[in-house]
DNA sequence: TGTTTTATCAGGGAAAACCCTGAGATTCTT
DNA sequence: AAGAATCTCAGGGTTTTCCCTGATAAAACA
């Protein structure tokens, strides 16, 4: 027996999901909320396996929702039914703890097979689903870097990368036998080539490429 | 007729393959190479239009590889041909310029296919390759995570997120109509949970976890 | 109603990063 | 062989970040 909640804030969806759910032995809706305050407080008095979460709520989106109920909630499994196939947003939920994402035009098969597998330790993504995701991986970054990316040259990329791994200037000069002068060159001319204006904009740029 | 250039160390293959291409009459292996400056001189002599790309090559391997073509030569498309389902190397292809990638496993006929799509200007990535990559995200993020995320509080979120974007402590206060000095708290206790020593480690997490 | 969390602010100091100009040596490219 | 790119280093200065201790008020929680 699956214990589920629902969260949702389009009360006409419960009422379908609960009907869906009525003649099924193996999954049971225990509770349901309208927003993400009221699922995590759900969750503290109702024993549940899977939370059936939708993100666009008000008072409590389902981002935040779903990284508060990984924190407090760490065995819940978290099932996202959403209308959305954005891949930022797919990939934000993922990230977040999701253990799969379904949209919400699919059919009840699919869902109550999603719901089981998230249940049974396992994750589900729909084939539409990881299409949408693939797709922003590969154009939709592009699209976002837009920009020409100016080649790094070797060491540039030696001393980047133990930027990002938090050494600082003295200690890449000591590391690579150099003087600290001529990291601070090397430092200087990234910030150039990356077109930032520090060390916050360079790690996020080396850490979002993949330079790194 | 799609013209190809094969990118691989090991000689069995690429002969396997000219011989799968011989009888084709939209494909044509016009040059192949062993490493990746071997990859990128042949493209500078001759007209390519896909890159049939190995990951592991030496001298010059796959990633730094498809990072330079993507530079020097935009308009080629690049098929990665790997034998390895590891979703970060997935992932890091993807985001250096990759089209579309196929394991060494696969048919000739999806091969051949994949070869067309990536072609066309479309992408194409195999069932267990998406697979692979959805799983890494889901489960092998939260393993490379491991430690205890610790939740950021609102005004931490406001702030982490201005720093990523290259905000100066008296930026931040200028936006948000606070003293310099809470910014410099805010920050504080920002490195003691994300528990790191600088902000370039800040921003490192802070982009990996997607909290921006 | 107390306790914890969150958000606010301060002084003062040390460390690190950033900026400017300038320059020699090596290696790659043409 | 000439030029370009890369890697190296320096003086001297400003700005930003980091660290320490300490504090108040409001809000959330038990």
């Amino acid at each position: 027996m699956i214990r589920l909640l629902i969260a949702d804030d389009h009360q006409i969806l419960k009422d379908g999901l609960r009907a869906v759910f009525l003649d099924n032995k193996e999954i049971k809706v225990v509770a349901e909320a309208s927003n993400g305050i009221e699922a995590l407080e759900k969750l503290d008095n109702t024993q549940v396996d899977v939370v059936l979460l939708d993100i666009n709520m008000p008072v409590m989106d389902g981002i935040e929702t779903c990284k508060k109920i990984k924190q407090l909630h760490p065995l819940v499994k978290i099932l996202v039914l959403s209308m959305s196939e954005e891949g930022i947003l797919i990939s934000k939920m993922m990230r977040n703890g999701a253990k799969g994402y379904i949209l919400k035009k699919t059919g009840k098969e699919k869902l109550i097979e999603a719901i089981k597998m998230v249940h049974s330790g396992g994750i589900y993504f729909s084939k539409q689903v990881k299409d949408a995701l693939i797709n922003s991986m590969v154009s939709g970054k592009n699209k976002k870097n837009g920009s020409y990316i100016p080649r790094l040259t070797g060491r540039e990329n030696e001393i980047i990368d133990l930027i990002v791994n938090e050494y600082t200037t003295f200690e890449i000069a000591q590391k690579l036998f150099i003087s600290e002068k001529t990291v601070e060159t090397h430092r200087k001319n990234l910030l150039q080539k990356l077109n930032v204006r520090n060390t916050a904009g360079m790690v996020r740029i080396a850490v979002e490429r993949g330079i790194v």
